[in-house]
DNA sequence: CAGCCTCACTTTTTT
DNA sequence: AGTGAGGCTG
């Protein structure tokens, strides 16, 4: 028997060493998925099943790509440098690439990332003279990507009435000048390689020929044009085209508002006739009790392929649940409890934070501050969406491609060099008539602008010339330095971490090259330039990793959306409070709510031993006090594996006489007493932050009033029911 | 051209 | 509350 399935239990060998033919892997969390597909990629080769060329693995992200190399790499002992892994927009930049003529792509094509794009957006929208109050940017961008997504074109897309009209002619005009400028955003990268295969035969037959087998990570997350993208590859199923393997899980599927589609799990097996779906649903993270919380609260989702998690652990410990009076008590309790799991030897790193939306971290971070407790924040800003590196970035782009206007107009007066906005309107007057890019068009102006352009012009000119035969390393020295870049910052008083990130990227360059260069040789001349394009492509594709310094033993703060994938000892769970969690704008419809629901899910199924679970009573959002009941999900985690840190369980919602009693339970500090304010009285002696019963809409929370006498109205959080104004003369209320 | 002020926004995120 | 973008003024 290989040595590849030792240790595998016999639903992962199933999978593993599954025929060649179409399967589906439902893949519970913490169940070995990328280890099976690893595994089996690796298992097809060793069994000469199928050779390493002949073999296509997608993912999403490049962490999950390059995840998937390293352990290859451990398994076989093969070069997999040249083997086809990556993320679908990896994959198709290499084949359009390859075949940019046939894409009718330059080939030194840039990719705009999303900023670059809605940046593209507003220009073209300044150059058209469109009003943005009736197409904002940001709508624009996502109807674009959207569309792109489902793979249409503006002549694809449907217009009703003159304002949807010129939104597609927009769309179509956005188009033109991605076109005219050399640039392709992400969804162009897959709709440009879909139609390029989908159009050329012998090139779509060629690479259905070469690709025996397909493998989809994360299948779950395809959004419409991915599928018909595999669809295609995998030559619609045909007994001669690839086979397909496709592993996710239904109830992890947390990105529908960015376009994935669950429905193409069900669609791959209906149209692919896939015999084999097999369920990993051995857990081999968290401890029982966790699991049973997790298998209790997604069994209220209706629409689901069926999946439930068991382990061999035992049922370790039970959900710790707590009652804050406020956000501020939720974080103090929570850093008081990091720090007794930190005093009895728990690495800090092991510890996180989790919460739905971002603007919860301040609460904690700031206790987390005081106590002077290491921690690190998922999610800020990446390394190459700095902008000092988008402006160094931006003169290799237009040395690269002169057409680049994004890149132009990003660094044409960066550092300033006299070049205001009067100038740049003459030189967008003079490219637009003239039906070319601005870079061109600073030829034929006159007067001041044409000197102070010319010189900038000049300076990319020299810029080209000099870094011709330069390693790309110095080429991007050279270009900090000659820019003005280095000598801008080095000015600027706060320029000292700029400064460093700069250098940082001469570092990224030298590994770059060392590592994709030594195929081809670097020194010879004529490849710097597509060097640099791959550097450039680099930097657009993978901008790099949110956190800053890994080495330290920090608390681990981020949403549930970044935790997907990611697993801890111990794991936080704050603000679960009907409102934020599930959150208000996903209440109303099932299919936003079971989302919400698999996104607890994902939360839950990251502790390993202990999960704990928090809600506040009152929380400061967007600048004012909110009261939120209790999280329904919190209600769905069966009685048995609970165990409630606070007071009395369910204080809040049926009286606060608890909350005045001591705290309980060996790991949990005394609640601190407070009473509720009152922010208005004498309304018929309710007050905001009161439990009220309502006849028809049941249990709520008072969470706001106004007006007085008759005209009083209070708005009253019915959990489930909604948030509703109630005018006191007419509803019944009840204190509860 | 730069700094200041007002205004609007505020779920989740990768490529 | 806090931020970021865009507009206006010195």
């Amino acid at each position: 028997m290989s040595r590849l399935l030792a240790d595998v239990n016999s639903e992962q060998r199933r999978a593993i060493t599954m025929a060649a033919r179409h399967g589906l892997v439902l893949a519970g969390a913490g169940s070995g998925k990328t280890r099976v597909l690893t595994t089996r990629i690796a298992w097809l080769i060793e069994q000469g099943v199928a050779a390493p060329q002949a073999i296509l693995a997608v993912t999403f992200t490049n962490k999950a790509a390059r995840e998937m190399r390293i352990r290859l790499s451990a398994m076989l002992p093969l070069d997999i440098r040249g083997m086809w892994i990556g993320t679908f927009h990896g994959l198709c930049n290499r084949l359009l690439r390859f075949h940019n003529k046939d894409a009718n792509l330059p080939q030194l094509f840039q990719i705009l990332d999303t900023a670059d794009q809605l940046a593209a957006i507003k220009r073209l929208q300044k150059r058209l003279d469109i009003d943005v109050d009736r197409y904002p940017p940001r709508d624009l961008q996502n109807f674009i990507n959207s569309a792109k997504e489902t793979g249409l074109r503006p002549h694809d897309v449907d217009a009703w009435d003159e304002w949807s009209r010129r939104r597609v002619e927009l769309f179509a005009e956005y188009e033109a000048q991605c076109q005219r400028e050399g640039v392709v955003d992400f969804p162009e990268l897959l709709l440009r390689c879909y139609e390029l295969l989908q159009r050329n035969e012998p090139l779509r037959r060629h690479y259905q020929v070469r690709f025996r087998h397909i493998l989809v990570d994360e299948f779950q997350d395809t959004n419409r044009l991915q599928y018909l993208w595999l669809k295609l590859l995998a030559s619609d199923g045909a007994a001669d085209g690839a086979k397909l393997f496709c592993v996710g899980d239904d109830d992890q599927s947390i990105y529908r508002f960015r376009g994935a589609e669950v429905g193409n799990m069900r669609a791959f097996e209906r149209e692919f006739q896939v015999e084999e779906v097999i369920r990993l649903e051995q857990n081999y993270r968290s401890c029982g009790h966790i699991l049973a919380a997790a298998n209790a609260i997604i069994a209220n989702n209706r629409e689901r392929l069926g999946k439930q998690l068991w382990t061999e652990r035992g049922h370790g410990e039970p959900v710790r649940i707590y009652e804050a009076f406020s956000d501020t008590d939720e974080a103090r309790w929570i850093v008081e409890e990091v720090q007794a799991l930190v005093r009895d030897g728990m690495l800090r790193a092991d510890l996180a934070l989790l919460y739905r939306s971002n603007a919860q971290s301040r609460v904690l971070e700031h206790q987390l501050f005081s106590a002077g407790i290491p921690y690190r924040v998922y999610g800020g800003l990446r390394f190459f969406e700095r902008q000092e590196i988008k402006h160094a970035l931006a003169y290799l782009r237009l040395i690269a491609n002169p057409d680049d206007d994004t890149a132009f107009l990003r660094v044409v007066n960066f550092p300033t060099r006299g070049i205001g906005a009067r100038s740049l309107e003459r030189l967008q007057d003079v490219a637009r008539d003239g039906g070319t890019g601005l870079y061109a068009g600073a030829a034929r102006l006159d007067g001041k602008p044409a000197k102070v352009l010319g010189a900038f012009v000049a300076l990319i000119e020299g810029l080209r010339v000099e870094v011709q035969s330069m390693s790309l390393a110095d080429m991007v020295e050279h270009v900090i330095e000659r820019s003005g870049l280095r000598a801008h910052y080095q000015a600027d008083r706060e320029g000292q971490e700029r400064l460093e990130n700069l250098d940082e990227l001469l570092n990224a360059a030298a590994n770059f090259a060392a590592e994709h260069g030594s195929s081809r040789s670097i020194d010879e001349s004529g490849d710097d330039a597509a060097t640099l394009a791959e550097f450039l492509a680099h930097a657009s594709l993978e901008a790099g990793d949110h956190q800053a310094d890994a080495g330290t033993d920090a608390v681990q703060l981020m949403t549930v959306h970044s935790a997907k994938g990611l697993e801890f000892d111990v794991v936080f769970l704050s603000g679960l409070e009907e409102g934020l969690f599930p959150h208000e704008n996903s209440i109303m419809e099932s299919e936003g709510l079971e989302e919400e629901r698999r996104l607890m899910y994902v939360a839950v199924t990251r502790a390993r031993e202990r999960l704990y679970l928090s809600f506040a009573q009152t929380r400061m959002l967007h600048g004012q006090s909110r009261y939120n009941l209790r999280s329904r999900f919190v209600e769905e985690i069966p009685q048995s594996v609970q165990k409630w840190l606070s007071p009395i369980k369910g204080a809040s919602q049926f009286g606060r006489a608890g909350y005045f009693q001591p705290g309980a339970g060996a790991t949990s500090p005394p609640a601190r007493a407070r009473a509720p304010e009152p922010v208005r009285r004498d309304l018929d002696g309710l007050q905001v932050g009161q439990n009220v019963r309502h006849a028809r809409f049941g249990l709520g929370v008072i969470v706001a009033a106004e007006g007085s006498g008759a005209d009083a109205r209070v708005q009253v959080n019915f959990g489930r029911q909604g948030v509703k104004w109630l005018a006191l003369a007419i509803a019944k209320l009840t204190p509860a």
